[in-house]
DNA sequence: GGCTGCATTTCGTTC
DNA sequence: GAACGAAGTGCAGCC
């Protein structure tokens, strides 16, 4: 991987159109060829990149380039597209390469899964009497996130977000409308369940005649003693 | 900015819990204090990140950590969230300071914007005698794209995506649906248009009575000169 | 390889 | 400030 530190402007050209103007940024070059151009603020998103595969080039600046003090260009060329990035070096404050070898890559515990996984364990947060049938319940248009019973018997489709949104509901509504034409499953009613439910997406669901219910992740997590070994 | 190589091992805990084992990375600390973990390829993501606002502390390893080879640990604590970060380094390769300045920011030019500019100047992509009625025209769940009239004189409400998607498809059928219960404009038909239609949307969409119509970018560009000047 | 759904989404705009 | 929609979305899983 090479940094470099230098005051420079970039322009992007492909699926739109970006520039910066001249400033001082870190300019990153991954082993891949890809180029990522940081702020020192911001977010973790570049101001603006190359993704790969792509092919990195150091070309000599125009004579007019030159005489506006550019003293090094890349052209940075993307393999599969029209994508183009060019970054008009000005002045070079560091630049240094580091070999970081092949990453392990990141492990990642528990997000939607473990929602799901901790309210299927524990159906009876929907209410009394509810019982599972099963989680993933494959459909034609999809896998409905949890099929339980309820204490009359009756079917129940569970839609689990972390944020609970109009398109959470939309999605729900769709399994519902396939899922009641089964006379073996009808009449199934639909539950959606998210850690936040927003106002619009609760009108929604309430105007379809979809309970809302509100999880709580801690409170789950604490239900399940088994749960605490993964942590 | 802050630059500093190091071998290093990472744990993230917060929305989610991530742990990044030992090996090479670039960490960058912004001047808002936010933490970045790049590996040497992958995207413009990074594998691990603390977003601001945010406190890095430098602490001091255990000692359970200084027999692993720890040399150095750092403690990283969103301000307004439970989110922590944890890096623990084993090896400095690099380490180094640069004042970078505030960034003026990047300059961006259209996407879908521009897409309904141009759709909306050549309504009759369209069809024959299509007239656009107006852009961004308001109701009261959000503003339909385009409204335009058909060569029958019947009102046309229009979507428009870069990535035709069922969402999109969703969305235009909530704004027909409200439309179509005002008797001035009663019957309002739909237009799904988009660079290109996922096959499920536009199955949904034809399901609905809604046309989907495929925009050709390049080709409306071409149609108009006068976008010329601004590339 | 393409499509679908999720994301520690991030980011802008509007209400 | 909350909410909603777009993103040069990226990314993983599945068909």
């Amino acid at each position: 991987m090479r940094v470099v530190i230098a005051r420079c402007s970039v322009d992007y050209v492909g699926r739109l159109t970006a520039h910066l103007p001249l400033a001082t940024r870190l300019l990153m070059v991954k082993a891949d060829g890809s180029v990522l151009v940081h702020s020192d603020g911001g977010s973790y998103k570049p101001l603006n990149w190359m993704a790969p595969p792509c092919r990195m080039a150091e070309v000599d600046p125009s004579d007019d380039e030159r005489e506006d003090g550019v003293i090094a260009a890349w052209a940075v060329q993307h393999t599969k597209s029209e994508d183009r990035l060019r970054v008009l070096i000005h002045e070079v404050l560091h630049d240094s390469s580091h070999d970081l070898g092949i990453d392990p890559g990141l492990v990642k515990d528990g997000v939607e899964a473990q929602l799901q996984a901790l309210l299927a364990q524990h159906i009876q947060t929907l209410g009394e009497g509810y019982s599972l049938i099963r989680r993933e319940y494959m459909t034609a248009i999809g896998p409905v996130d949890i099929m339980c019973r309820n204490a009359d018997g009756a079917t129940v489709a569970v839609e689990i977000k972390r944020r609970g949104d109009i398109d959470g509901v939309e999605q729900l509504t769709r399994y519902l409308e396939l899922l009641n034409r089964d006379p073996h499953l009808q009449p199934v009613a639909g539950v959606f369940a998210a850690q936040q439910i927003k106002p619009q997406a609760r009108t929604l669901a309430q105007d379809r005649g979809i309970r809302c219910v509100t999880l709580d992740y801690e409170a789950l997590k604490g239900m399940d003693d088994s749960t605490a070994r993964l942590f």
